[in-house]
RNA sequence: UGAGUGGACUAGGUGAUCGCGAAGGUAUACCUUUGAGGAAAGUCCGAGCUCCGUAGAGCAGAAUGCUGGGUAACGCCCAGUGAAGGUGACUUCAAGGCUAGUGCCACAGAGACAAACCGCCUCAAGAAGAAGAUCUCGUUUUGAGGUAAGGGUGAAAAGGUGAGGUAAGAGCUCACCAGCGAUUAGGCGACUAAUCGGCUAGGUAAACCCCAUUUGGAGCAAGGUCAAAUAGGGAAGGAGAGGCUGCUCGUCUCGCUAAACUUCCGGGUUGACCGCAUGAGAUCUUAGGCAACUAAGGUCCUAGAUAGAUGAUCAUCCACGACAGAACUCGGCUUAUCGGUCCACUCAGAAC
């Protein structure tokens, strides 16, 4: 999975890109002339400290790599974390993420979130 | 058995599947090993390391502040001393010097290094009065003194309590206590004990200050190597400028018109590697020491990321899992923390 890293490429897709809501989660997608997609990860302050932060980053990481295959290659993606995903469960995330995704039309096939009820 | 004091340790475990960082192996896809904390936190102290051309001197500034020891060092630790608290185990303390100098002590109060407001007492003068007969007494008034007992004010009023003493009083005298000084004895020392002395010196240094000791600054985004890129770009000032960055002195370096240096504008890298994981390291034994700790010998290698590695699902057991995530590295301090285990000790009650 192509990585998000510089804070200029972030602005960029902050003031450009496209952002769409779920109950947990904010993706903002942007096109580009690159082969891949690349996938970047905003948890601020506010959501916690170091511990959840970090556990945060780790279950949106594992859900991206999930539906890497699946994604349209050509965008910039920045995953943000709302701060109700403090109390979510794991599968409620996943759950919540697949359909943002899916909404942006970022997604090659449809998959469906009742896999894990 | 109940109540408590001090200290040490631990921080969910086991198994299966899919994934992540690092190292190694086979030979390009897998396998093996390993992978957060007691506080990784706050960044409050102290150091290592790196740079600031040279760790020169003095002053200022800052920090610390009972004594002795430990340590690379410390504002930390250990053992003591003193004071305060607790029946006790024990706990707490910025605990040098107001007898170097200066300042401050609001309000109240007469008075806050200084005192007579009320009061108490003595003497003198005199009006009224009483008994008596030309003198004595004299509440009150006026004046001159004595006094620090009592009252009142205050956080604090010239050591405290008791006795003697006195016109009334007062360390004026005595006893005990507190405080100060000296001598002797004990202790490396803080200090303690005894004896003697003159009888009194208000508090405040977390007020300035004095004394003693220590002390350059910035920080791994330090700093270095390689690669790439630009450009040795433009404008203004300019004879002095720079450094250990407060000051002075010393010393050194560069430069004086094709100009050192300063300021502003413009342009550019945000790559890789080193630093960076063997260290004041962990652990065991022996020896020294009350202890902190030190020495010798044996054994071990234990995260190293750079948008930043530990997640997801299931099974099972139990006390049903708190605070919380390494970022150059150590030694401390402080703060957060569901619980559990162990050791030593104290008090109360019961039994023997």
């Amino acid at each position: 999975m192509e990585r998000l890293k510089n804070p200029r490429d972030f602005s960029l897709v902050y003031s450009q890109g496209r952002p769409r809501f779920g109950k947990y989660v904010v993706v903002s997608s942007l096109p580009t002339d690159l082969e891949v997609s690349r996938v970047g990860f905003a948890v601020s302050k506010k959501v916690g400290n170091a511990v959840t932060r970090n556990k945060l980053k780790r279950r949106l990481r594992a859900i991206m790599q999930e539906v890497e295959s699946d994604l349209k290659p050509g965008y910039d993606l920045v995953i943000g974390a709302k701060r109700s995903c403090v109390e979510a469960e794991f599968a409620q995330l996943r759950t919540d993420l697949f359909r943002v995704l899916q909404g942006s039309g970022l997604l090659n096939r449809t998959m469906g979130g009742e896999e894990h009820s």
